[in-house]
DNA sequence: GGTTAGCACTCCCACCTTGGGAGTGCTAGT
DNA sequence: ACTAGCACTCCCAAGGTGGGAGTGCTAACC
């Protein structure tokens, strides 16, 4: 649905491109002048200005005052993105910062994460985030009912490197035996999805003996929350502090309602994973193209990142509506590629 | 070293927490005037006048112009706290919210921690934060070393219901059937505090088959990064986003590198553990006098919590210099009573 | 027709000025 | 010791102003 209007005519175009890119760098508002000077279109600027009435006009662009210069809308800012060249950008200084960072060698998944999404922090200036697997199609490397005395932890460790825990009541039915039994019983999912593991442990809380019951049960919900990724999924941040500088980007009441949202990592869940492009494909959100970012204005550009073949994750940066999309896009991709790699590599 | 300068003489110390309440209500210096309408001490706006110049000649109250009204200074905060009556303050409102978020019973005190913070936020409209308990005399409930194949996770569940995990390198020494053996071995730990099976475990690397050394030492550094609560002690943080509405207490720039010093949990460990008054005193701390906070116009209120008789973590706000700290310190002192409480129950 | 120079027009914004008000500090009187 | 009175300071919000940036239009040009 993205690449519906390439028809513009080249000169238009150009001088959208221009307005955003000197939009995004100086943050006011742009005039013919500075596009007929910068652009090297070799037109004067009154032409410069009949193109922007047309590009005003087909909702590119918008005036703030009569007499102010343009800024893009939000589709004008879609336009600009779609029409980047589809690699590169990478700046030298951060292509070896990603170098750098990834030099040294961290075989916690988790870990990794936390780091990636710092690093983005730093090479966007925007604030990085990270939604770790879904566990769903992650192999059960082990399953534990441990006996906490007036309570039960319930430990699942997933392939991946994921450690769900949850703690509940101890099981009425349950006696210091119960907890050895169930766990040989809990030892024979190993190597199962946690989708598969979930089922049989249904089935194996019926057929079981009574005292595991419930305990097979509360196993059970364990791996469900840690796949529908709730409570259980954190999601991972890194240079929030960020989005404090950009400061004519937004008024104190949108920051705060954005660290807000921020918070509620359940929101935020929803709008990564609205926002993923099916496949393998990078995607960028802006503004009013999501309700969440709209209320926001602020956008989204996000990459998952795969295992082998699988997609286990998505990362990306949260930024102002006005943002440097070629670097971020650019920064995105080159750390999603570098993580896959890893994550390949940590599943052996 | 608190309870130094108590004479002040009655009036004065009336008229400084005058000022104190009108400044933190309003958020405008307080003029003679204002004192001598609101505060009924039944003296004209000339005496206060003349109470307001010594007590800033006493360091205790500051002048932003000549004809503008006093704000107070650290020194006049220190002050006004310490003459607050021990206990009470909370408002009935606050009460209730209190009760209703204990009522739901949750076993795990992770979870506990997240909302006891978020409640803090909530009650104050600063941000909450917390410590969870340090490990090092927290008993072993299970210590575990999981095959992952190219690496090995080590995995150390605690008696308060900490998980900590680390994934390292498999040793080249390793076979399979080395990782049954250690675990057995590792079994036998049970019961000790982190510190105490940290210590045997160095012992029982040395006197153990060569192939499970290097596996025991990992579970060692596993055990001590727990105690000392660097990285894998994860600080927990609710209601960040009430910072961005101190609108008039911080500039941008401070208010980014407020955000900044958050996410580097690090400093806020240190900062939290310099300032943690010993037993079992709630703590304030109040802009300059810790250098972190002064740096960021903020103070902090805080409050050790206890599982039985043992200090087990830490709870409390941070907000603007300028804060409602009787209001704060009721609610961090009945917040951190009562998570005392669900702690030493959930320990049976 | 597309392009451009020229120009009147709009509207903002940064700057200045100004008056009033809030608050002080002092003095003299009770 | 307290207070009324008052001169003084200094901020700040309100209005006024000029300049500048930028537009949109028109008419000429190629």
């Amino acid at each position: 649905m993205a690449e519906q209007q390439p028809q513009l005519g080249p000169r238009k175009g150009a001088v959208l491109r221009a307005v955003v890119e000197e939009y995004v760098r100086s943050g006011e508002p742009v005039g013919s002048e500075t596009i007929a000077e910068h652009a090297g279109l070799g037109v004067s600027s009154a032409t410069i200005r009949n193109e922007l009435a047309a590009l005003e006009e087909l909702g590119y662009l918008k005036h703030p005052h009569t007499s102010a210069g343009r800024i893009p809308t939000d589709a004008g800012y879609r336009f600009y993105v779609d029409s980047l060249p589809a690699g590169g950008g990478l700046k030298d200084a951060q292509r070896r910062a990603i170098a750098a960072h990834y030099a040294e060698a961290i075989l916690d998944l988790e870990e990794v994460l936390k780091g990636s999404v710092q690093l983005l922090g730093r090479l966007t200036r925007y604030a990085g985030l990270a939604v770790p697997p879904n566990a769903s199609d992650e192999p059960v490397v082990r399953l534990e009912v441990i006996d906490m005395g007036p309570s039960v932890m319930v430990l699942a460790v997933g392939h991946h490197g994921r450690v769900d825990k949850r703690v509940v009541d101890r099981p009425d039915s349950a006696v210091p035996s119960t907890f050895a039994r169930a766990e040989d019983r809990l030892a024979g999912l190993r190597g199962l999805t946690y989708a598969q593991a979930q089922a049989r442990l249904l089935q194996l809380a019926a057929e079981g003996p009574a005292d595991e019951h419930e305990l097979m049960l509360h196993v059970a919900e364990t791996l469900r929350t840690a796949q529908q990724g709730d409570r259980s999924a954190h999601m991972v941040f890194g240079g929030v502090a960020n989005l404090a500088d950009e400061a004519q980007a937004w008024r104190r009441e949108t920051l705060r309602r954005l660290f807000e949202t921020l918070e509620h990592e359940q929101e935020m869940l929803q709008v990564l994973s609205d926002v993923t492009a099916p496949g393998n494909a990078l995607s960028v959100t802006i503004g009013g193209e999501h309700p969440t970012t709209g209320d926001l204005d602020a956008s989204i550009v996000a990459a998952p990142f795969r295992s082998g073949e699988t997609t286990i994750g998505t990362i990306g940066v949260v930024g102002p509506t006005r943002m440097d999309y070629a670097s971020a896009m650019a920064s995105v991709r080159a750390v999603a590629k570098r993580l896959s790699e890893l994550a390949t590599e940590l599943d052996q």
